[in-house]
RNA sequence: GUCCCCAUAGCUCAAAGGAUAGAGCUCCUGCCUUCUAAGCAGGCAAUCCAGGUUCGAUUCCUGGUGGGGACACCA
């Protein structure tokens, strides 16, 4: 049985026990006992939730949904009103038993939806910085763990490839090609010096449109690249070229028209988001006096785009810097009539630079910045993306990059990547003890000492952890997750030996638990895009 | 000035309003003749301040303090 099929069961049995509706139900969850709680897998608070509505005392409560709870469920009311309880064994053991079955982590609520997730979509001006790494992190994991909960979900990257950053850009790589300093408010890094030294002799007579197209399509191509290697692959780079090429804007400012969402002053075309959705503070312009769209139009032009495609649910992650954004675009897609849900926006807090004790201020223009690239080569792509998988959104991260290179052996990947290991070596070892793992052995006679039992209930709370992840759109519960069912692994595996030649049921019993260990390793890990390999 | 985010151990982070607040790094003490010591066992050590709501607050609310960010006919 899964958690959340037991934590139903036994939501049933209370509201039978006490005769009540499904509204009266909901704070009713499972929880992981605390530590000093011995002798019970599974604890229940309701008891003291439901106190008031029942008007009962809370102890009381729990002695009598304890005692409706046998003989199936061996359940003790605790003061205040806490009602823990143990599983019987062969219901453990048949449940972890369940776990590699494929769709066991899918939901029909999930199953029902066609996301389309953006992230990332840094501006082809220049290489990836460090803080793209955690955007691509938050946003890869969540796709991953979204498609193993049964969401259909297209990952997009979109590519502002038009517009005057660009022909900044283009100009910028002129000037290098000339020997001269970039323009005013130009690209200064040094990235587009070898970029220079590469371009084809005829690139002296060049018009400034073609500089541009050849820097950003060199830059878009280093973009790949680095994605690639950080083990994030989009399903589609969306360039704002094709957006305009399809007339985009000019459709969506025709239905925002029609919508009468829009009113003309002082020559501009403007957006009327405040006089009819308070969403957003102050109306913004779509069409500039001199005619020329704004950023705003086009973006909206893009989120049409994507409704169009079939998507129901739209899903943005941005750094925070863009957070002044969100209410205006929420605005926005709530103009071109699309519901409340059906647009959601995640930002991440920044990622601070720091040597040392100094913070460094990274900017793409004055060129200096750690790009994503450097600090992949350095520490690795596992160690990077387990850094960033492990912080929630919201986090304010000050990355120390001498701290994260010389200890990145002490990241707390390895102890998590090392379980998988050891299991590894374990099963190519037992042939030789003459130790077969596939062996059965006799569920009913098992005996599961503490350690196995601390982690066949861990084995069970992937589940939970991944729908954690969906409410805080972030994957470290997963990763906090790894972290500790990997510290209950090298417990067990430091008391108890597996390969016994003397013992083989225990053996084979135990080579059970570590199948099942290695396996939820494994998954949680590639939810990570982190490896696990079978040696280290 | 207005708005958003954050504040937990010396450092980096966890913790659906629940029981004695968990980890990792650092420091200290033990443990390799036995499936990998990138490991295990143990020790030191924390909820910014003041109110409020609640049976119960790190968590929710109000007001402070400190830090980061945003407030364009830029993208």
């Amino acid at each position: 049985m899964k958690l959340s099929q037991l934590e139903a069961d036994l939501k049933s049995r209370a509201r039978a026990a006490f005769s009540l509706g499904e509204e009266a139900m909901a704070g009713f969850a499972l929880s992981a006992p605390p530590p000093h709680i011995k002798n019970a897998d599974l604890s229940i608070a309701w008891p003291i939730a439901g106190a008031k509505l029942l008007r009962k005392a809370p102890l009381k409560i729990a002695e009598e949904f304890a005692a409706a709870l046998a003989p199936d469920y061996e359940a003790q009311a605790v003061p205040p009103g806490f009602v823990n309880l143990k599983l019987k064994d062969a219901l453990l053991l048949e449940s972890v038993a369940g776990l590699g079955k494929p769709g066991y982590y899918e939901r029909p609520e999930f199953k029902a939806q066609k996301i389309n997730l953006e992230f990332v979509s840094a501006n082809p001006t220049g290489p990836m910085h460090l803080a793209s790494g955690r955007g691509a992190t938050l946003g890869d994991s969540l796709a991953r763990i979204m498609r193993l909960l049964g969401a259909e979900i297209a990952t997009e990257f979109y590519v502002n490839n038009v517009g005057r950053q660009v022909e900044l850009l283009g100009k910028s790589l002129k000037a290098r090609l000339e020997g001269k300093e970039p323009p005013e408010g130009g690209y200064q890094g040094e990235y587009l010096k070898p970029l220079a030294a590469a371009l084809p002799a005829e690139a002296a007579g060049w018009t400034d449109t073609q500089f541009s197209g050849y820097a950003v399509a060199e830059m878009l191509k280093l973009h790949k690249a680095d994605m690639k290697a950080f083990g994030v692959e989009f399903d589609r780079w969306f360039l704002e070229s094709e957006l305009h090429d399809l007339g985009g804007p000019a459709a969506a400012l025709a239905t925002l028209k029609e919508r009468g969402m829009t009113y003309e002053k002082e020559g501009a075309v403007w957006f009327g988001a405040s006089s009819e959705l308070e969403a957003d503070d102050k109306d913004r312009v779509l069409v500039k006096a001199d005619g020329r769209n704004t950023y705003f139009l086009n973006d909206i032009a893009y989120h049409l785009n994507k409704f169009s495609r079939g998507f129901t649910r739209l899903i943005d992650i941005w750094g925070a810097d863009h957070h002044g954004y969100v209410p205006r675009m929420e605005a926005a897609v709530g103009a071109l009539g699309r519901g409340q849900g059906s647009f959601k926006v995640i930002i991440h807090q920044q990622v601070a630079l720091k040597r040392g004790e100094e913070l460094v201020k990274m900017s793409k223009r004055a060129g200096d910045f750690i790009s994503l690239k450097e600090l992949v080569d350095e520490v690795g792509t596992d160690a990077c993306r387990f850094f960033f998988a492990s912080r929630g959104p919201n986090t304010h991260l000050n990355f120390d990059v001498d701290l994260a290179k010389k200890k990145s052996n002490e990241n707390p990947v390895f102890y998590v990547q090392y379980v998988h290991a050891r299991i590894c070596s374990i099963f190519s070892n037992a042939a030789e003890k003459g130790i077969d793992p596939a062996q059965g052995f006799d569920a009913s006679k098992a005996v599961i000492s503490p350690e196995e039992r601390a982690l066949l209930m861990k084995l069970l709370w992937l589940e939970k952890a991944l729908l954690d992840c969906t409410r805080d759109y972030s994957p470290h519960p997963v990763t906090t997750y790894l972290t500790e069912l990997a510290a209950l692994f090298h417990s067990f595996y430091d008391k108890h030996k597996v390969l016994d030649p003397e013992h083989k049921e225990t053996s084979a019993y135990r080579l059970f638990i570590l199948k099942e260990v290695k396996g939820v390793i494994a998954q949680g890990l590639a939810l990570l895009g982190v490896t696990a390999p079978e040696r280290m």
